[in-house]
RNA sequence: UCCCCUGUAGCUCAGUCGGUAGAGCAAGCGGCUGUUAACCGCUGGGUCGUAGGUUCGAGUCCUACCGGGGGAGCCA
């Protein structure tokens, strides 16, 4: 007998099909009629199959009559037209096994609504909720949409290092990795700890970007891509922010920052289209039951073109916004979440690409534009999660780079390699960096984003 | 890390001026000719986050700590 998908047993096409289905009961509904109504639902879609539980069933008194939220089943039986508005089909029980059980008394999810904060606490059991599930479904789609998008754009997949040994990535705080014994470590002569006879021999850490390396390989192979995972050690509290993340990190040679934006526009448009094409059934939930503008929004940024301003352009408009701002709006400081918000959603209620930022507020690996004042860097905003893309074009003129380093208080030893690659056959290259769960927020409207990946980890925070 | 809010039944919450704990949902039992957040009735269910303090008396007031949330900063 054929195992079906609760997805393929909802189709109409399925009627007629003696099959076996597998899940765990959403709910069971005892009709007056004798007989009860089970909701399975296998994790293949957010709907349930409506399975018919006849009372002829061998164990339907001991059994069925005791089925109850998050029991686990086999069913066998025949897909037949359904006679409720509800649903087009539905399973007749001919055989109902049942796995195991999930007392009521204990078990946590009862069919009811539970807030996303209680959900949180039950990290191992969340996946079972109508919202989890459909936000894993979209999550995977953009996961497949990355790496379909790169790859037919001639993009190769590059395995960058979890583990770094130089702590001059520059993106914010590192997590330590040591083997050494935190309550004895090897001391120099002097008393400090001593990192010589660390496990690399050298302090070492977690990553914070694979951009580094990235380029190392788009210098040679021309574009690639890393999608991976990346630690971020700052205590930030906040509903956009995770220790632990998944970025995607595109870098190719040959590219200028017109290259870079452009990219990353369509590259954004492909996720979305993908999601809104192929998960009709989750997106529509999201409408419903957690942001009703998210469809709007995906629309727009699908069929529009994004907004592109300089940042000296934003400056401006911010200032003649007439808005009170909470933080002066001012040539050469960084823009404000408060700012940020204002450009995406009041003016132009779309993603805007903002590029040109003062070079005293952005990275040395940035490509100093002729005017000296700012670099070729560009951010990617989008309404309501803000930040969701960064990039820029790279310096690769040695000369400037050392500048720039030196500028930033940084040692060029430390990065010899990274200055090899200008020394040695160099190219104008840019990239960017996406961070995958912003992007699963802004696709899904969940406001939290430690409700749109499996285990968050945070501050004080990495149960499970 | 800073500011603000919050913690009472399995879940969501109410609890007045400080006076001895309440509802809805869920659960258990019973009823109901195909139900769809099923419906109706009955029943059980509490160390009020933790530790101190004020008071004759604290869920309620004060202090500290812990957890959760929102905002800010950092960024993806």
């Amino acid at each position: 007998m054929d195992k079906l998908s609760v997805l393929a047993a909802r189709q109409p096409a399925a009627i007629g099909r003696r099959a076996t289905l597998q899940g765990w009961i959403r709910t069971r509904r005892d009709s007056k009629g004798g007989f009860s109504f089970l909701e399975l639902n296998d994790g293949s879609c957010l709907a349930n199959i409506q399975v018919i539980a006849d009372a002829k069933l061998a164990n339907y008194e001991s059994e069925v009559k005791h089925l109850s939220p998050g029991c686990s089943v086999t069913v066998r039986g025949d897909v037949k037209p359904s006679g409720g508005k509800e649903q087009a089909t539905e399973v007749h029980a001919a055989e109902i096994l049942v796995h195991g059980w999930a007392d009521p008394e204990s078990y946590p999810l009862q069919k009811k609504r539970h807030s996303l904060e209680k959900l949180r606490e039950w990290a191992h059991l969340r996946p079972r909720t109508n919202t989890m599930g459909a936000v894993m479904r979209v999550r995977n789609r953009i996961c497949r949409s990355i790496h379909d998008f790169f790859q037919e754009e001639g993009f190769l997949y590059v395995h960058t290092p979890i583990i770094t040994a130089s702590d001059c990535e520059g993106a914010g705080a590192m997590f330590r990795v040591t083997t050494l014994d935190p309550a004895a470590p090897a001391r120099t002569p002097a008393g400090a700890v001593d990192f010589a006879q660390d496990f690399f021999g050298k302090p070492a850490y977690l990553t914070v970007s694979g951009q580094l390396e990235g380029e190392i390989y788009a210098t040679a192979l021309g574009k690639i891509y890393t999608f991976g995972p990346t630690f971020r050690a700052e205590n930030s509290n906040t509903s956009r922010h995770l220790a632990e993340f998944w970025m995607v990190e595109p870098e190719a040679a040959f590219f200028d920052l017109e290259d870079d934006m452009a990219l990353a526009e369509r590259f954004l448009k492909r996720i979305v289209g993908d999601v809104l094409r192929d998960c009709p059934e989750d997106m529509q939930f999201f409408q419903e039951r957690i942001d009703d503008t998210v469809l709007d929004a995906l629309r727009s940024v699908a069929e529009r073109d994004f907004q592109r301003l300089s940042y000296t352009e934003a400056i401006d408009i911010l200032a003649a916004s007439g808005e009170k701002f909470e933080f002066p709006v001012q040539w050469g400081a960084d823009l404000q979440a408060e700012h940020e918000r204002y450009l995406t959603e009041k003016k132009f209620n779309a993603p805007v690409i903002l590029y040109d930022y003062p070079r005293a507020i952005k990275a040395f690996y940035m490509r100093l534009n002729d005017d000296r004042r700012t670099v070729r860097a560009m951010d990617v905003l989008v309404p309501r999660v803000g930040e969701i893309i960064g990039g820029s074009q790279r310096e690769e003129r040695l000369d400037i780079l050392l500048e720039r380093m030196h500028e930033q208080g940084l040692n060029p030893d430390d990065y010899w390699w990274y200055l090899d690659l200008r020394r040695y056959g160099t190219v104008p290259h840019a990239g960017f960096g996406l961070g995958l769960e912003r992007m699963v927020q802004f696709v899904t409207g969940m406001a939290n984003i430690r409700d749109v990946i499996p285990f968050p980890r945070t501050p004080g925070s990495a149960e499970f």
